[in-house]
DNA sequence: TTGAAAGCGCTAACAA
DNA sequence: TTGTTAGCGCTTTCAA
């Protein structure tokens, strides 16, 4: 194809042209101290006049490393994972990492195939959150017998001896449905997702710690488990009202569910909050444009990034081990708007 | 660090193990016909229980290309960008290629690092769709000289020789005012982007045509360009409530923004669309979910990526050249919800 | 402070 | 159908 193209300028070009070695290139190139200040610079000068440019195939087939960094996420839309790419991005590339970013679309046979891709590439460690219908983790086999370390971070799995950045999700759980309680509301259902994954388990839990630690019953028929979609949201909202009573308020742990399902609870002249409070999760930028605005729990995720990223570079550089339990916890707190305020006059 | 792991397994280890050449061992990994079926099923089921993985920076070095597609887009979250880069990922994955996505979250100052990330990198070609404020493209430079493809999607400049996919933003803009004009309105306000971008410029003057076309004046005072994100919705909703006499329509040209400023009208005692009627862009999960729903442009982002992955691996294959004119156009389409319909009788 | 030379794992031209 | 061998561009050990 390209056999008109002009050829890579490669160190020996450099090198023949100055009448030195390959090796007094390279290392001048990669500032190695050896070399005198001098012929560095003027080394260096001559690369940048012959449009060199270095080959990252030698240099990591040479090396047996790649210098990058695999991200597994489960959504690309969202603005909390693009603040965890915001964080994680900060931290590798100070530290002069690549990554490459992988999303499963929630699937996990797409999330398979991403970690596998992710292994051929020989990614340097890798960083992930699962996919929300992963139940099995041996596609993560590979890299632990590599030794290359994996960081989970936000849906985690409490059964892998690796480091984990999480939110308190339990607490989380326990505030929302804390402060609807305070709001004097009685019978609180909540739409959550697949118990399978730490995020909407702890946050159920939480849920119903809340109720008995104030006395109401937990009832099952309050409880909806669905993918937490749009299409979702409106079906919970369909469910809901077909309850007698209708509960008079509603956690649902995650926001465009949240928006979806109030918007229909509305259609159908139900009030919000009125007749029935609702709380959300995550402060997407959705939860300030629905009306009336979503209470919702916010979540640092650039934060998250950052701490995931730091620890698998400190790993990688030999300052601590990420392969053994230990989990980070990064704070998170509720964010209360009209959806959940029953009495008008309360706080905000 | 890694002084302990096990060493990876090489063509070396199946040839020898099988007493073979690596030659062989190549080809039948390769799937080349040459080999015997038989050799070529063992060798194969042989490396399977070795564990072998191929080195591709091996391979590269040695085919000197990374069987890689750079994908430079301007922002994640967003569906519109979602879409597309799933059109993009089937294409690609078809084809046996990889993607390296790279986003500048609108700013050329990370776009430019993108791209010179993305030449070290040695991708085989760039797909690409310009930050909000690239005012210059010399950052691709280097590519045409080394012959990479390049092709361009959505925010294209017109002056480079390579192809584009794009939407008739001219169209666009004229049907959207057209339909505001045909609800009866009169004094119909623009709020878009940097004219600099083929999108907004585009959009721009399909709206001033459609006026012109309809006998309407063209007023200055009521064009808005802003950064189109969503503090500039509000800060257009305030500016568009300081005239006198105010607007009785509203083109914004993303939904976030459409939204944002609905909402801020709504707060301020305007009602949507009895006093102004609002059109959003982009046909975002949003849309539907903001009262009342947002008229809007939609956009098929899975086919622009389809198209322009197909077109790119069309040209490293041969098939056909993409560095030279040549413009694609994409269907799009306007879809009537209540925000822009001033007489509730009309179709919708 | 610099150089010679081996080798990282793979492919393909050429030979058999 | 299979094997021999050179070489892709780089780093690094050992020697000077």
């Amino acid at each position: 194809m390209h056999m008109f193209d002009k050829k890579d300028v490669t160190i020996y070009d450099i090198a023949r042209q100055m009448d030195i070695s390959t090796a007094t290139v390279s290392r001048a190139l990669n500032n190695n101290t050896s070399i005198s200040e001098k012929t560095r610079k003027k080394i260096q000068e001559t690369a940048r006049e012959l449009g060199y440019r270095n080959n990252n195939f030698a240099k990591n087939l040479r090396n047996q490393n790649s210098h990058t960094i695999g991200v597994i996420i489960h959504e690309l839309v969202s603005s909390f994972t693009n603040s965890v790419l915001g964080g994680i991005e900060k931290i590798t590339t100070e530290a002069g990492y690549d990554i490459i970013i992988a999303h499963s679309s929630e699937k996990m046979a797409k999330e398979i195939k991403n970690t596998n891709n992710l292994f051929h590439k020989r990614v340097d460690g890798i960083i992930a959150s699962l996919a929300f219908d992963t139940n099995d983790l041996s596609h993560f086999e590979p890299f632990k017998e590599k030794n290359i370390p994996l960081i989970f971070f936000d849906r985690v799995d409490e059964s892998m001896d690796s480091t984990k950045v999480i939110i308190d999700n339990y607490r989380c759980g326990y505030i929302a449905t804390k402060h609807l309680i305070d709001q004097g509301c009685k019978r609180i259902a909540i739409i959550t997702g697949t118990q399978q994954r730490n995020v909407y388990s702890q946050r159920f839990k939480g849920y119903k710690d809340a109720l008995l630690d104030a006395g109401l019953d937990f009832k099952e028929d309050l409880v909806i488990i669905n993918d937490l979609n749009a299409v979702s949201g409106a079906e919970a909202a369909i469910q809901i009202m077909g309850l007698n009573p209708i509960p008079d308020a509603a956690f649902v742990t995650n926001d465009l569910t949240a928006a979806v399902f109030m918007k229909k609870l509305k259609e159908h002249g139900i009030a919000v909050p009125d007749d029935i409070a609702v709380i959300g999760f995550n402060n997407d930028v959705i939860s300030q444009i629905v009306e009336p605005e979503l209470t919702t729990i916010d979540y640092p995720g650039f934060l998250m990034g950052e701490v995931a990223a730091s620890r698998l570079i400190d790993h990688l550089q030999g300052k601590s081990n990420v392969n053994q339990l230990s989990t980070i916890i990064i704070n998170s707190e509720l964010i209360v708007r009209k959806s959940s305020l029953k009495y008008r006059n309360a706080a905000s």
